[in-house]
DNA sequence: ATGGTCGTCTAACGA
């Protein structure tokens, strides 16, 4: 059927050995075209790929034992761009995955957490980052349609903090982290979560300790970023918070976005 | 109170 929509979405999902079940069921309620996911914390080959393909949806997985992990699942044709950031070809760590699908070019990152300010894993953080930006300003077109779309462990501003005060100068919102951030929106991607919502309190991502949900305690650190073909077709942005109060959930909740289709 | 909770594997470590 031709739907006159298309929708983007994004979810860390902390395993996707534990969050399949629930992958599939949310997939089969949203109905996505495309969904990128995080944290997989499996090989390929380790990948419930029947799970998904049972539901219509193509898998493309680029995987590691262990830890990070990305995944496009689409209900469209999608054809691999990449799996390796330029400059980073002989990282081990399984981040990055770039598919063309319906004419757009999705590109699902799981940006490296940091850790803390001034540890090797920040330095590393802001070396992908930047790795990540001069592939946009050296290789691609602002001009065309393209979908950043994951987990960036970076909150773009205040509203985007339960904190804002706590968290300055720290990891997640650190200055040089949040230019990074800034030198790709620069170049010409928009946070289509910010076209449709201008006020504070919505989180992606919530602790698991100190009932940090229930108070939400959290951070909107799982961003969908468009270039403008995309962005002038834009209809509506969104975070299920659903996910998230289920028994054993991700501590991430899944983003979407909205787009007449291209 | 310098902790708490998950998921990886089954001891710490990463988030």
């Amino acid at each position: 059927m031709a739907d006159a929509t298309w929708t983007l979405a994004s979810w860390n999902v902390n395993s996707i050995k534990v969050r399949a079940p629930q992958v599939a069921d949310w997939l089969g309620e949203r109905r996505p075209d495309v969904l990128a996911l995080q944290e997989l914390k499996v090989t390929e080959a380790a990948f419930p790929r029947e799970a998904f393909e049972e539901l219509g949806y193509r898998v493309l997985v680029h995987g590691q034992k262990t830890w990070n992990g990305v995944a496009i699942l689409s209900r469209g044709e999608a054809e691999e761009v990449r799996r390796t950031l330029p400059g980073m070809e002989d990282d081990p760590q399984a981040r990055f995955l770039a598919a063309r699908v319906d004419g757009v070019l999705v590109v699902d990152v799981y940006v490296p957490n940091g850790q803390a300010v001034g540890t090797d894993k920040y330095d590393y953080k802001l070396r992908w980052l930047d790795a990540l930006a001069r592939w946009f300003e050296e290789e691609l077109d602002p001009a065309e349609p393209i979908a950043l779309l994951g987990d960036f462990n970076i909150a773009p501003d205040e509203r985007d903090l339960w904190d804002p005060e706590a968290f300055r100068g720290e990891v997640l919102f650190s200055e040089p982290e949040r230019a990074a951030l800034r030198r790709l929106i620069d170049w010409g991607l928009s946070d289509v979560f910010r076209r449709f919502h201008e006020d504070g309190g919505h989180y992606s991502w919530w602790d698991y300790r100190q009932a940090a949900f229930r108070r939400n305690m959290g951070a909107r650190i799982d961003l969908i970023l468009v270039t403008s073909p995309l962005l002038e077709r834009a209809l509506s942005a969104e975070i299920d918070r659903a996910p998230r109060k289920l028994p054993r959930p991700s501590d991430h909740a899944p983003v979407l976005a909205t787009f007449r289709r291209p």
